[in-house]
DNA sequence: CCCTGATTCGC
DNA sequence: GCGAATCAGG
């Protein structure tokens, strides 16, 4: 017997360890990563909140933060009404709004981890990825395009030659693993 | 979609 | 006290 499995249980050592990275400005899955496999980032949202600790960088501003007036309470586990009814099944219908532009200055790579000082090093521009090329031969048509066909749309819409990108695309999207990320991420990111 | 912290509440 | 589930925002 020599395992020494301590999944949970705040130790001082590690209550300070927390108390550190937190007021180091990382982020609670950063620490928890940091802290061990045992140890969520829940939890650590959690135990920073018991020991009081949140608002680590408040400059003189104190603004309480904006707490929801009403909780609708809700309650775990029993779920007595599974009214999950959703006959449509929003066919290829869905077409957001993605920007028809072509190359566009992306940083991929890293999401805004917080400033680690291990990390600073470690800083590099990510060789921005060029817009997928689709094959002739794999472009669609706005009538070609399935449930399971990437919906992105390349070049004008108005132009003949315009097209969707037509990979297979994601169950949880109507884009491709590609364009889904390029949909999201690079959307918003600021609002100024 | 990814992520962040905040909150609630059963355990 | 703990933390999963949930919520809300970016």
């Amino acid at each position: 017997m020599v395992s020494g499995a301590q999944p949970a249980g705040w130790t001082d050592e590690r209550v300070e360890t927390l108390t550190k990275l937190w007021m180091e400005g990382l982020s609670a899955s950063q620490i928890a990563g940091e802290l061990g496999e045992g140890v969520t980032r829940n939890a650590v949202i959690g135990k920073v909140h018991r020991l009081k600790l949140s608002a680590r960088a408040k400059p003189t501003n104190s603004a309480p933060r904006a707490r929801p007036p009403a909780r609708p309470a809700p309650r775990r586990v029993a779920s007595p009404s599974a009214g999950m009814s959703s006959p449509m099944s929003s066919g290829a219908a869905k077409m957001a709004r993605p920007a028809m532009q072509a190359s566009r200055p992306q940083s991929i790579g890293a999401t805004a981890l917080a400033m680690d000082p291990q990390m600073e090093q470690q800083l590099y521009v990510a060789p921005a990825a060029a817009e997928l090329f689709i094959p002739e031969d794999k472009r669609l048509s706005l009538l070609q395009l399935t449930e399971a066909t990437c919906k992105w749309p390349i070049g004008d819409p108005l132009s003949k030659d315009f097209y969707f990108c037509g990979q297979h695309s994601l169950e949880s999207g109507p884009y491709c693993d590609f364009h889904s990320r390029r949909a999201y991420h690079q959307v918003d990111k600021k609002r100024r």
